[in-house]
RNA sequence: CGGGCUGUAGCGCAGUUGGUAGCGCGCGUGGUUCGGGACCACGAGGUCGGAGGUUCAAAUCCUCUCAGUCCGACCA
């Protein structure tokens, strides 16, 4: 992609407001920009960014046999009445023709159970895992920290039905695993640890993953034996690690970048979402939710890989593994880079290219540093004396000299 | 939802005891620069968040309201 084309430049300064590293480097990169508080427009780098996190995500939930579907956003407030969810303060509402009245999901277990409903009968059906990436309306009383606490936000949200218990607690621990897996592909894996929270009416504990960062809302209890966290609201029940027994526990900070729990019967009850098991008789399905933040994600990446000139993107999510930038005005020189960077993007290689602008080197170099791609490549007149580009990567001071041929 | 702070040009900000609005960045034109956020000249761009009030006169004072943000509460 040519940066010149770009909607969505860097920007030298961002309100005072904004607090969050994530937020300021976001904006300030052209990744992201603020409608409104809590919601955010994703331009053509955050975008890519997101698609790639979500990408990760959805590779493995396809994995593990998950089916992907999309479901609506607008739901009647009807389905949230059956349930008696429809006084929860988070929600959106809406009004239709005639005084219809409708809700942005918050989440979307009034949508599923019924919908998978249509379609499972027996236990010749289950279990059965459905799941899908997109947004979700919450009305926070106080959005805050960039894209960590949005009102809108992108989310993974999957729900598995079940004949029994017993197969609700294997796919249960499947999924500790999968998330794990995608934790350590979005290169956030040695800093998110499985943490014990809350439960719900029907299971004593929830499960979250807790990427450990300063700036991390939730405070956490982790073992210093295990890779355990216990989760400061459930502290005065839990006081020792509940894997190990440890009573030693260091204070944490943390984000919360997954949470799963057991539903149970709680929705098919809701729903009368009932199986025919192998006698013929009706049974209620047992429900498990397993929930994951894209948009989210991506703030924690930026909280926790970057430095004071920008953000450092793990390759796997880099919206352009190559930042490749050409200075000085001679054409020669300019025509270099544009053959580098054709041969390079021909070969499937994602290159953002600085290719005509009428600013400093320093300007470009600041502008890498502060998008953050992990390769920068320089092209110029210095380097093209040595049949050379100068490759550098965002982690590192060093840079090297390779020999152009090599892309070309 | 309680408490604090903030709303002035596209972005970031200044604006004194009320007297009719400025700076930086960015943008446009021309020129000098060109390996770590260069510089000069000229130029475009604002009914000062909104409504009402006080006053000869309001960005400035008063009331209400909307929005942003931080702390707290809340957070399947």
């Amino acid at each position: 992609m040519l940066y010149s084309k770009l909607l969505g430049k860097t920007i030298k300064s961002v309100s005072a407001d904004e607090e969050s590293i994530n937020a300021q480097y976001l904006i300030r990169g052209g990744f992201i920009n603020k409608q409104m508080a809590g919601v955010y427009n994703y331009l053509p780098l955050g975008l890519r960014v997101l698609t790639k996190i979500q990408n990760i995500i959805r590779e493995e939930m396809l994995a593990v046999g998950a089916n992907e579907v999309l479901m609506p956003s607008l739901t009647q407030e009807e389905s949230y009445k059956i349930t008696g969810r429809d006084n929860m303060d988070v929600l959106f509402r809406c009004e239709g023709h005639g005084g219809t009245k409708y809700v942005l999901n918050p989440t979307h277990e009034e949508v599923v159970t019924p919908l998978v409903q249509k379609f499972v009968f027996s236990y010749n059906d289950l279990p059965v895992g459905v799941f899908q990436i997109q947004n979700k309306y919450r009305n926070e009383p106080r959005a805050k920290s960039g894209i960590l606490r949005g009102r809108e936000f992108n989310m993974k949200d999957l729900y598995s039905f079940h004949t029994d218990e017993n197969s609700l607690n294997e796919y249960y621990e499947v999924m500790k695993k999968v998330y794990h897996k995608v934790y350590d592909r979005l290169g956030l894996g040695e800093l998110t640890i499985l943490t014990y929270a809350a439960g719900g009416a029907f299971s004593r504990y929830s499960h979250e993953f807790q990427t450990l960062c300063a700036v991390g809302e939730d405070t956490i209890y982790t073992c210093t034996k295990c890779n355990i966290g216990i989760n400061k609201e459930i502290i005065t029940e839990q006081t020792s690690c509940p894997e190990c027994g440890n009573v030693d526990l260091i204070e944490k900070n943390g984000i919360e970048v997954g949470n799963i729990f057991k539903l149970r019967t709680k929705f098919s009850e809701a729903f009368g979402f009932k199986y025919s098991d192998n006698s013929g008789q009706e049974q209620l399905v047992e429900m498990g939710c397993y929930g994951m933040g894209p948009s989210r994600i991506m703030g924690t990446l930026v909280e926790v890989f970057h430095d004071d000139k920008g953000i450092i993107w793990p390759e796997s999510i880099a919206p352009f593994k190559y930042h490749l930038i050409v200075l000085g005005k001679e054409e020669e020189t300019f025509e270099m880079a544009q053959k580098i960077y054709n041969k390079m993007t021909a070969n499937g290689s994602e290159v953002l290219f600085d290719d005509r602008r009428d600013v400093t080197a320093g300007t470009k170099f600041a502008d890498a540093d502060l998008i953050g791609l992990p390769v920068r490549m320089i092209v110029s007149k210095k380097t093209i004396e040595k049949q050379s580009v100068e490759v550098k990567k965002r982690n590192s001071d060093k840079s090297e000299l390779e020999l152009i041929e090599n892309y070309l």
